[in-house]
DNA sequence: TCGAAAATGTTGAATGTTCAAGAATTGGGA
DNA sequence: TCCCAATTCTTGAACATTCAACATTTTCGA
């Protein structure tokens, strides 16, 4: 029997901590995952937000995947670099750029998808598929109420 | 009424995402709290740790406030230099370093901790009781799940 | 007892993020 | 129309985090 990782302290009181360490867990879980293609987590999730195809503005996409406006331009000067993402001008209104994702995007987000849908998968097999379901609903709401 | 700040994504499926979602929003509000005092959400996680009075390894105290070894040796230099904590080496084990809380520091916990039930009861108010109890047992099963 | 391996914490370089400011464009009122 | 404020994105400097290597101390088997 391993020991608790987090022995009781006064930290587990508090909803804040409790996010934070379950948000740890399982992005580090998702993290070491998504290492088997040398991406991470904040790649994946610009290339799921891409693969509708559509064009997105860099303030959307940032909302989206939950980064500050000048750390995605950063990371999207990587992905272009890496070919998985390009820019275009917004003809509409040429302060935007748009993100477009490239098919070699495409290809590596199928096989992150899958990557990810697995470990979805060991969750619900060791937390349970009611448990998950509830946690979800939840977040959301938690979400929705403190937005 | 004001627009969703997220609206439906692929990305909202994903257990992971809702996770660093209401992290972040919780976060920053907590964060917003305790600017008040110009410190940290860590900086406030260790206080309260040590808030015992006994002396604690840094490796234990890096394990409880969710920080690497070496992010937590740099946030405690400074923490040293604001006379908030101080170091001594353990008697019995000298490889380890014992960090204490400074009268200073008690005090500043104090305060740091009615900023933060305040957070706590706003979002009791406008999340609820009961689901918030939920969500706190929803997400202690998780981390014991997923650790 | 001795020495190799493990545990603990710190350091410096590489890397990543954030803040503040700037450039370009748009929108809207005088 | 014209100009000023707001919006959108990028940049560079300051700051923080992480990785790998190191120094110290302890543990434990030969």
């Amino acid at each position: 029997m391993a020991k608790s990782p987090h022995p009781n302290s006064p930290l587990t009181e508090h909803l804040a901590y409790l996010l934070a360490q379950a948000n740890r867990e399982i992005n580090r879980q998702l993290e070491s995952r998504l290492s088997t293609e040398g991406v991470p987590v904040e790649q994946w999730r610009i290339l799921k937000v891409l693969s509708d195809g559509e064009g997105h503005s860099m303030g959307d996409l940032a909302d989206a995947v939950l980064l500050n406006h000048p750390t995605l331009t950063k990371m999207t000067d990587r992905m272009v670099s890496d070919s998985l993402v390009y820019r275009r001008q917004d003809a509409h209104d040429r302060r935007k750029v748009l993100m477009f994702i490239s098919d070699r995007g495409k290809a590596l987000c199928k096989r992150l998808n899958s990557l990810a849908a697995s470990q979805e998968a060991h969750i619900l097999e060791n937390y349970g598929d009611k448990a998950t379901g509830e946690l979800k609903r939840l977040l959301e709401n938690l979400i929705d109420a403190a937005s």
